[in-house]
DNA sequence: TATAAAAGTGTAGTGTGTGCAAACATGTAG
DNA sequence: CTACATGTTTGCACACACTACACTTTTATA
């Protein structure tokens, strides 16, 4: 058994393995278009056999795009959620973005990504389907955050859990207008400016209604 | 050339045998779940040939959960917004509704997907990738018509684009928590009082916040 | 009834993804 | 260093979605 903190040679191999194949994947989509790609050649480039790169990854499209986000630990999710009192969807907003930093994330190949999210904007809502485990997750934690606050600090009325339902909605369609900004390349900040400007629009918005 | 008002045999005939694969596909995918379904079964069953199949429908999914819904006409799209002054989300969501209650809608079929969804909640996020295109087309629609409007009487400030793009996004998050709760059969009236209901949660949210 | 157009079908593929079992590498213990 | 246990990679055979092409059948119209 090998429980210390070191790697160890074998768990390095597979990290280096799974980037790389993860490069040749996305360079190959940028180059000739995601549907052009066939696994095979993802592998004859990547010199590992077909059946290795589907253990490594569930799907072609994975190993393009990347994995989905997954879930902050139950007990950071609360704590962000309470750094924002009284505004909800502030919280979970918060909460995706951490999940989206928190994701593997090597830089270069978010990069890459973003290219080519910009030369195939139809793999964008198919990324934003995957995020239905993560969206799911969250329901149930910001549903049970929100039993959690007494009635006279909550800002609405509404039952706990469709009042978690739509607001993790929602934070999802701020957290997807970001994205779309930042793969556009028009924001001038990170991703933080982008959200906060995605936030005062929704206001705007939803208040001349 | 046949250019009448009546459909004529041979476009009657086609008419019956989409909806019968249509009807045959959601029954096996209630039955034994969608992705345990085969094209080959869905053939079998409704008297087809699997490459006639192709002929009427692009994907299995198609047939087992129906086509994407179509942007309705410019002008009513137009027409519809210009019936709710000042509220172009609001607007939007009406236009969403009617290409909903535009699309196919033999009833018992919705009924059935609805019954199917149910049971597999993970295909209400597939379908809603499938709204990309009509996202796109309402996305120009709605910024061709905000820029008529004359500034006095707008209720924001942002350009045209990014309220369109908001809006629309805003619009598919409403309609999607909607259908959410109409497939969940809460809703006691029909789709419009839920629309009316997560409108105004969505205020009541954002306002909070 | 003859004929052109449209719809349906069979065949032979490509590509994604899976199950299984054998070969291989690596870590561990004597 | 050797031997064993465990995890990784691979080859092979296969199921299924979907396509290109050529061919037959059906329908509409002259």
């Amino acid at each position: 058994m090998h429980t210390s903190s070191t790697p160890g040679l074998r768990d390095r191999k597979k990290l280096d393995t799974v980037t790389r194949v993860q490069r040749v994947a996305v360079d190959l989509a940028i180059d000739r278009g995601s549907d052009a790609v066939t696994v095979e050649e993802i592998c004859a480039a990547s010199d590992i056999s077909p059946r290795t790169f589907f253990n490594y990854f569930p799907t072609k499209e994975t190993a393009i795009l990347g994995r989905p986000l997954e879930l902050l630990p139950p007990d950071e999710v609360r704590g962000i959620l309470t750094d924002h009192p009284g505004a909800a969807l502030r919280g979970v907003v918060a909460v995706l973005d951490r999940c989206f930093a928190a994701s593997d994330a090597e830089p270069d190949l978010m990069t890459r990504r973003r290219v080519l999210m910009e030369a195939e904007p139809q793999l964008i809502p198919r990324q934003m389907a995957a995020f239905d485990r993560l969206e799911q997750q969250l329901v149930v934690a910001v549903s049970e955050w929100l039993e959690g606050v007494p009635a006279a600090r909550r800002s609405t009325d509404l039952a706990a859990i469709d009042e978690a339902r739509l607001t993790v909605l929602l934070a999802v369609t701020v957290i997807r207008r970001s994205i779309m900004e930042w793969v556009a390349g028009a924001s001038t900040g990170g991703r933080e400016r982008a959200i906060d400007a995605t936030l005062s629009q929704l206001e705007q918005i939803v208040k001349g209604s």
